[in-house]
RNA sequence: CGCGCGGUGGAGCAGCCUGGUAGCUCGUCGGGCUCAUAACCCGAAGGUCGUAGGUUCAAAUCCUACCCGCGCAA
């Protein structure tokens, strides 16, 4: 089996090297280097490093609905083209390239979470399963008829950079598992039952700020589903302080505290919800390191009566 | 040259603007107190104030350069 695969983020890099296993990788398309971070220093994709370490060629256009993408991929003369979080929606003559066509490896349990973050979102939304979907993938976005769904049980501990992981590795494992099958017809896809569909939006700013009027569960799921990164954050006198860690704890609220209000106890820090009291573990104000509570508390960061949010 | 913040005993911070004795909350070690504690009291050790220059009688503090960490934005 010829393949060509698609990626961009670490996420991919599992499944990348599992693909070298079960095919002969004649190439990797990702994303250009960008000028990012601070100072705008150009970097390479992680795919890209590791495909370079793999002694596979890399292909990173800039546009994808030229034509040249399909004409050089038809030139590949590929089997099938694997897609992991490659960042770009693909064209249907990119798409229809490859002899058996693109397939998609997604981080969800297909129709669920559809889109861009759906590691994310299912933790944020409280999930207690998610998963990695195979499907074959068509002009929309993550509607193609799915081959094969692998389940994942999420904790209540579970973070987005956890379950990332989990997920790359399980990726990895559904291409040593299912792809070869998938490609030669082995496999049946069935379509998607759009009634169940639902959509998981690539994660915004507004998004990511702590409302302490819901719940303290709610906050708690807001704060682990989208740390480490982007991060859930709130402001503190007017300054960003990230999110990193906080649980909410049993017991009944201060009465009569302002949502966001903190209260000091000890070498512990409490955040009054709308309902229910959230713990505060581990949190970052802007231009200093991630710190746990109790150094925010000797440091006066965090002091009994503040109130989070402004 | 994208914008901004920071580097002070083991941890987190204050002091810097308005140069002149190293401060606070903890931790550690020793002693004491309490039926008990998220405790409390007494004492001790521990710091080239990121690095290198400069200004000055005197620099954590003012000036210059560099190194490192972080937030935002992409």
């Amino acid at each position: 089996m010829r393949a060509v695969f698609f990626g961009t983020p670490q996420i991919a890099v599992p499944a990348l090297r599992a693909l070298t296993q079960v095919a002969e990788v004649t190439a990797v398309v990702c994303q250009p280097d960008r000028p990012s971070g601070r100072g705008l220093k150009v970097s390479a994709p992680p795919i890209k490093e590791a495909a370079l370490e793999l002694g596979i060629s890399v292909h990173q256009p800039t546009k994808v609905r030229t034509g040249e993408l399909a004409t050089w991929l038809r030139e590949k003369d590929a089997d099938v083209a694997l897609v992991m979080a490659y960042g770009r929606i693909l064209p249907a003559d990119v798409l229809g390239a490859p002899r058996r066509g693109a397939m998609n490896l997604h981080a969800s349990l297909l129709p669920q979470y559809r889109g861009a973050a759906p590691i994310n979102w299912c933790i944020v939304n409280g999930e207690t399963q998610t998963g990695v979907s195979l499907m074959q993938m068509d002009e929309g976005l993550d509607t193609g008829p799915v081959y094969a769904r692998h389940a994942l049980d999420l904790s209540d501990t579970e973070t987005g950079g956890s379950l990332a992981e989990r997920i790359a590795t399980l990726a990895a494992h559904v291409v040593r598992a299912d792809l070869a099958a998938a490609v030669d017809g082995k496999l049946t896809a069935e379509p998607q039952d759009a009634a169940l569909a639902s959509h998981a939006p690539l994660i915004e700013r507004h998004h990511l700020q702590v409302d302490w009027g819901r719940t303290a569960i709610d906050v708690a799921r807001l704060i682990r589903g989208m740390a480490p990164r982007p991060g859930a954050f709130t402001l503190l006198n007017g300054k960003t302080l990230r999110l990193h860690d906080a649980r909410p704890v049993p017991g009944p609220m201060p009465p009569g505290a302002v949502p966001g209000t903190i209260s000091v106890l000890g070498k512990r820090a409490f955040i009054a919800t709308g309902s229910g009291t959230l713990e505060l573990i581990n949190a970052q104000l802007e231009g200093k390191k991630a710190l746990m509570a109790q150094d925010l508390i000797n440091g006066r960061v965090l002091v009994e009566g503040v109130v989070l949010g402004v």
